[in-house]
DNA sequence: TAGTTGTTCTACAGAAACTAAAACAAGTTG
DNA sequence: CAACTTGTTTTAGTTTCTGTAGAACAACTA
């Protein structure tokens, strides 16, 4: 599991990095039961706070996507799931007609956020 | 134009008016050369500072959505168009398959973002 | 000319994000 | 058991973002 943050966005770090893991179990790339890095590994890695990114594990932890445990670290909770084709395939449909429609990303982010409220 | 805002919300007030503004254009309930309130008028009723609004018109206005001109107000652009038939569709279709799967809000937003970029 | 409305400026308060350093607690490992 | 690992908690400080407040200004309208 390889991290990237961008200081320079508006995306808070910690948005960041609990985006990139909440993908990666989502996709697939991370089942449940998988062992995330330590905190202290990635905070060094990134060259960012422990705090930082332990906000982004206590986020995945609250939304039930990973386990923490001293010790142990963060492992992908039994919950956590690759999302079904279906939606995968839903989420391609929406950004080719986006795509052809010109639209910008936080156009068509809006329009999903509306459509879900 | 009605407006609403959460003041317990995360979201920040200028951007949950931005949303609304955004998604009426998009929706075709703005059409291009309609008028937007004044922005005073607007801080007024919703109880809210006059740069909070005008931050959201502003924000509009970088993303080619609405021109601002002194003393005439804010107009929805000439660019500024309903979003096409069939976006609308696959936000639907995508809505309909996340909610079959149980998926949260802002983990279809994450999906979203991620397929966009 | 008077009124309207966005623009710009200064100033301030509170919250959020990030960093820093240290001690602590519950695990794991040898 | 002892040592190590790793999340938890606490304290503290800085910076940025958000929102408020008031005032003056500039361009446009009636």
């Amino acid at each position: 599991m390889l991290f990237r943050v961008d200081t320079t966005s508006s995306e808070p770090i910690f948005e960041q990095l609990a985006h990139q893991i909440r993908i990666a179990i989502l996709q697939g790339n991370l089942a449940a039961g998988d062992r995330l890095p330590p905190a202290r590994e990635v905070a060094g890695a990134l060259d960012v706070n422990l705090h930082t990114v332990l906000h982004a594990y206590q986020m995945l932890r609250d939304e039930g996507q990973i386990e923490l445990r001293r010790g142990r670290g963060a492992l992908v909770s039994n919950q956590a799931q690759a999302v079904p084709r279906e939606v995968t395939e839903a989420v391609a449909a929406l950004v080719t007609q986006a795509h052809q429609a010109h639209l910008a990303p936080h156009i068509v982010v809006s329009l999903v956020k509306e459509a879900l409220a």
